[in-house]
Formats: structure tokens, sequence, C-alpha cells
RNA sequence: GGGGGUGUAGCUCAGUUGGUUAGAGCGCCAGCCUGUCACGUUGGAGGCCGCGGGUUCGAGUCCCGUCACCCUCGCCA
């Protein structure tokens, strides 16, 4: 080793000790008789004092020293004089006197400082990553990654589960998320795509008999970006055999409660709360609810439907609802001006307007539609709960537009009115979700979570008379309003599967085709199964309070999925393209250009 | 694909109603400084105002287009 100690690593226990740091020049403060150097390594900052009896080699080459130079110092450790202490710094009792410096790298003057208080803007942060990962935010961020992860492993190993690595190039399946294609060289036409999640591997695993599985799996879609969205990302995926529901939720709760302890040293209360699907739309229309906060939705339907209020009964009649939230203590903190951007954001999640109503302190209702509704003032208050000072928002459409919109205005007005500590951390799971949901497009059904799931085994009737009313036997993890993860028990008999592929409007053929693999592995002693896949880098962000996927991740994409860094994806090689039987049809356009220093 | 925001020095930003030579802090370079730690201090260098077009006597500022980055809707089984 180079050295004998890290920037991180000195206490007064060691004064009077011979050591060797290397690291990168953080900070110079030239005094002309001494020199101070701060010496950072992931570990800390060390303190290096270069004094005037120091040699003239050595006072040549702090003197010449450089931000991000890389060098090798030799010294004693030494107490700070008094006064001199730096408490702010964990090594900041004592310091290397310093009797030689060895630079082992010159470095051009960075484009922005690590240690700068001013974050610079993603865009040059992400052109010159090294450079940002040097910043102690960023590599706390990939130390808690790493920690996060090694407590799924030891969670997982210690259960029992078995690590196995499954293909990155893999069969395309149209359905869901768009795939990457990888051409074939060896036959040309064909491509393979890069994996989504490990599904089928994963369950034929189970089917194989290693009963309990788990790997951290990088997976790939190719849809639009968000800043909790990346093109690939990685899962803990885990799969189990003789299962039910209970068993896979009881694992990852036992994980949950595990990374709060270990991390946030939070005692989480098990087992989770549970809510079905149903529930979730109804009471917060969304299916991953922000409970750290109230606003729940309440229906006002029926009162509605008395009112001669001609929005509100024409949504009762298109078979609509009406339904409101009450936002307590608020009548006075919204002008009308901000209560006119409320509007704003309903109608942008779809709805046509936004009812609001101001509760006054004599208790009578104020607000542009106050007057149509007098005949059931009193109901709605009473049903909302709303008393005097309160404000009520109310939304009259049908129900899947009402759940947006009050879901937006929750959110919204739930972070605005800081209505929880940025700092809880809130974990629940949404049960029973739909089997299928209606394609917009084609009018057909599509599978709600993948075509895989078994259906709960007292809805399978549905399947023939009623696939809208059949729910699955699936689960997600909530964090703080965000899917954290999300799991299912799997079909394990080819009957139900080609039931289930039927309503997808897979045929038979088609399923041979694509899924026959599958449907022969079920017939061949499949036994009951289920799991779950969790996001590795969503769970790293929520552990950390981050707000984008991107800072816990080494090296993300931008938004139009590019690295500004190595400049992915670029053209290649006329020669390649034809050594894979591919041919471009749009014009290519140039290279774009890199950064300077890049 | 739609909506919104941003783009000015290496970095973070200011720039008024369109007006002469575009500013600040940090960083960089040089001088001074023996205890600083966001060292201090004096001086200096540094600009395709994202790019292209237009309006105007005159554009960083107004208009049109375009590119990049961010937020968001659609999309994400």
């Amino acid at each position: 080793m180079l050295r004998t100690h890290t920037c991180g690593e000195l206490r007064p226990d060691r004064i009077g000790s011979q050591v060797s740091l290397c690291g990168w020049v953080d900070r110079v403060r030239d005094h002309k008789g001494v020199i101070f150097i701060d010496l950072r390594d992931r570990w800390g900052r060390t303190q290096v004092v270069v004094g005037p009896d120091a040699d003239s080699t050595t006072l040549a080459a702090a003197r010449a020293a450089r931000s991000e130079w890389v060098l090798r110092v030799t010294g004693t450790v030494g107490a700070r004089p008094e006064g001199t202490t730096n408490p702010k710094l964990a090594t900041g009792a004592v310091e290397v006197v310093c009797t030689a410096i060895e630079v082992l790298n010159e470095a051009e003057t960075p484009v922005f400082q690590p240690g700068a208080t001013d974050l610079p803007g993603e865009e040059v942060r992400l052109a010159h990553r090294w450079l940002d990962l040097r910043r102690a935010a960023m590599q706390d961020n990939l130390f808690l990654r790493s920690r996060i992860v090694k407590i799924m492993r030891d969670h997982c190993d210690e259960l029992g589960f078995i690590d196995v690595e499954t293909p990155m190039l893999g069969r395309s399946t149209p359905e869901g998320a768009r795939d990457f294609l990888v051409p074939s060289r060896l036959d040309h036409g064909s491509f393979f795509a890069l994996p989504q999640s490990p599904q089928l591997y994963k369950q034929l695993l189970m089917m194989a008999g290693f009963d309990r599985y788990v790997q951290v799996a990088k997976c790939f879609r190719d849809e639009d970006l968000r800043a909790d969205r990346q093109p690939e990302f990685t899962q803990l995926d885990l799969e189990m055999s003789f299962v039910e529901a209970d068993d896979v939720i009881g694992v990852i709760e036992g994980l949950v409660r595990r990374t709060a302890r270990e991390i946030l040293g939070l005692d989480v209360a098990l087992p989770l709360p549970r809510l079905t699907y149903d529930e979730c739309m109804e009471r917060f229309g969304h299916d991953a609810p922000d409970l750290r906060y109230g606003l729940e939705i309440v229906d006002l339907t029926p009162l509605a439907a008395e009112s001669e209020f001609r929005v509100f009964r024409g949504a009762i009649e298109a078979g609509g609802r009406v339904r409101g939230i009450r936002v307590p203590g608020a009548a006075g903190r919204f002008s009308r001006k901000e209560l006119d951007e409320l509007t704003a954001v309903a109608v942008e999640a779809g709805a046509k307007g936004l009812v609001w109503l101001k509760v006054e302190p004599d208790g009578s209702w104020s607000g542009p539609v106050a007057k149509n509704l007098t005949g059931i003032a009193a109901g709605l208050q009473e049903r909302l709960g709303c008393g005097p000072g309160d404000l009520a928002l109310v939304v009259a459409d049908s129900f899947e537009v009402t759940c947006k919109a009050l879901h937006t205005l929750r959110k919204r007005l739930g972070a605005e009115l800081g209505l929880y500590d940025p700092k809880a951390m809130n974990f629940s799971w949404v049960v029973d979700f739909p089997m299928f949901a209606r394609d917009t497009e084609s009018g057909g059904w599509t599978a709600m979570h993948h075509p895989f799931t078994a259906p709960k085994p007292e809805h399978l009737a549905f399947l023939d008379s009623d696939p809208a009313s059949c729910r699955a036997v699936a689960y997600d993890l909530v964090i703080n309003g965000s899917e954290a993860g999300g799991g299912t028990i799997r079909i394990h008999d080819s009957a139900t599967q080609e039931k289930v592929f039927k309503l997808l409007g897979i045929t038979a053929e088609m399923a041979r085709e694509r899924f026959g693999f599958l449907l022969d592995a079920l017939r061949s002693g499949a036994p009951p199964h289920g799991g779950i896949a969790l996001g590795i880098d969503r769970w790293v962000m929520l552990f950390g309070g981050l707000d984008s996927i991107r800072d816990v991740i080494a090296f993300p994409k931008t938004q139009k999925a590019s690295d500004l860094m190595t400049g992915a994806p670029a053209a290649v090689e006329p020669k390649q393209l034809v050594e894979l039987g591919v041919r471009v049809v749009a014009p290519p356009k140039p290279a774009a250009p890199r950064p300077e220093g890049g």
C-alpha cells in the first residue's frame, strides 16, 4: 500500500507516529510561511501542514499543488496547537506534519470543485460524473446503496434463498413495456431483448425445484424517463415455492423492518397496514397512496344527487360520482388566485372543473357555486367533517377522473401545506388488484400486473363470467406514496394460464410460440409459487430522503436516455451494421459533440 | 407525442422600459501574508449571452424556429 492510513482515520491516539496518506487536494491554504493542504479521500479529510522548516523539495511541491492533484504525503501525526483544532472535521484534533510530498498525479483545473458549496447544474455533473462522484453527498448515496443491497442479500441468504443469474439476452415479449433490442449477428433479422424483469426465468427456477431464488437483477424498459424512472434499473427479484401471499409479504416485512432499523434507526411495527386496491381508490384515488397525511377522499354522491346543481346532477346521471376532500383550516390560506391554480391542477388531471367551498366563521358556505348548494350545505359539511375555517374541494365526474383529480390535489396540498414530516417513513401494502384493465386503445382486456398473475381462488369463475370483477393475488409495497415493489402469486397450472392468455387476446397459437416453454414447464410438475420484485434504486432514494433516482445511480441517463459522459447512444461503424444485417432507415444524426475535457 | 421551466465567464447567478464598453461571488493566474480550515488581502486574465433566422437606427432583452437539460401528462404488463 502506498499509504499507512486513510484520510479519515487519524485521531489523537496516533500523535507522534510516522504516517503516509494518499488522496486528492481538496483545498490549499498558503500562508507563505506555513502551507495547509486538506487531503481528501473517500474516508474523509485530513489537514497536512508544511512548515517553514520543511526541505525545499517538499516546500516546492506544496506550493505547486493544485485542486484535485493526487498526492502521497508522508509525515508525523501532530496535535494541533491549542485553539486551532477543527471540531467540524473528524480528524480535526490532529494534523500531519509533512516531511515529504510525492505527486502521484497532477490534475487540470476541475470544471467544478467537488468540495464547493454551490452544486453545479445536473448537465455539468453528468458530463463530468467522475468529478461529481467525488462529492461527499454522492459518495454517501452510493455507500447507502451498498449497505441496503448488503442487507437485502444477507436477509435473503439467511432465509435460504439461492442467488441465480438469469440471461440479459432473452426473447422479446410485445406485452408490457417497450423492449431494448439487440440484433443477432449469427441470425440476421432476429433480435434478442434485454429483460424487463427476470419474471419467466425465476418461475422456471421454481419449476426446477430451487424453492427460493433471489437476484439483484438489472432490468431494462424503453419507456420515457422521470425523476424516479431510468431505462435501466435494478430490482431485488425473488421467488418462492409452496407459498401464499402472506409468506412473501412476511419475508419483505422482515426486510423492511431490518432496513429501517439498520439504516435509519427506526422501529417499524409489523405487520404493515394493508389496504385493498378498491379501498385505496375510494379513499385516496390512487393505488400507491401516501399515508403520511390525511386529506382522505369522501364520497358525496348520494347527497349531491339531491341537489339541483347541474354540474353534480349531470355527472351522476352520466354514471359518475361526486367526491371531495376537506382541507382543514385552509379557508384563509388560499387566495382566489391560488384556488384558480388548484382548479387548473384538477383540469390538467382531466376534471372539467373544481368546486371549492370555504366554511365561514358563522358556518355558512362561501365560494362561486355556494348558492347552488344551499339545500345540501349542511349535509355536505357533515359528510366532509368540515367546520369553520375549513376548505372543501369537490370534483364531479367519472370515478376515474375524480380519482385522478383528487389524488393530484391531495399530493400537492400535502406537500404545499407541510402536512407531514419529510423525514417520516410510511410503509404499507396494497393488495387485491384487479386482474384486468380495459385497454383504452383496443378496448380489450390487458393484464393489470402481468399475464402470469394468479386470480384469487374464489374469483376463478370470474375469468369466464366477469373479468372486471376478478381480483389477483397481488401485493404492492408502498413507501411514502411511491411504489417500492410489487409481486404476485403466479399461475401454476397450464389450464388457468391458457385461459388468461386467451382473455388477454393471446391466441393459443401465439401463446405456444412465445410462451410454449412456460406452458410445457407448467405441465411438468410446477409447484405453487409466487414472488416479488423491489425497486432497489427507489428504496435507496426513499431511505436516503432524495428526490431523484439519478442521485443513487453511479452513471445514470438523462431524460432522453442519453449518457452525457460517454455520448451513448451513438452511431456505429457501417461495418458493424453490415455484420448484423441491420440497415438504418432514418438518416444518421451527426454525433453529439462531447463536452470539453470529456 | 403534449404541457411547463431553464440556458449569460470554468462553476453558481444578476442583468430594469430594447440603448453606448454585459456584471457579481467562487474558481483560475500573479504579488503580499507563520496557524488557516469557505484563510485573508492586492491586482489580473477570462464572454458565440445555447444555436439559426427575423423585427429594429440599435437585441442578452421582442418575435419565429431549433437544440440541450429539468419537472410533468401520455407511456411504464
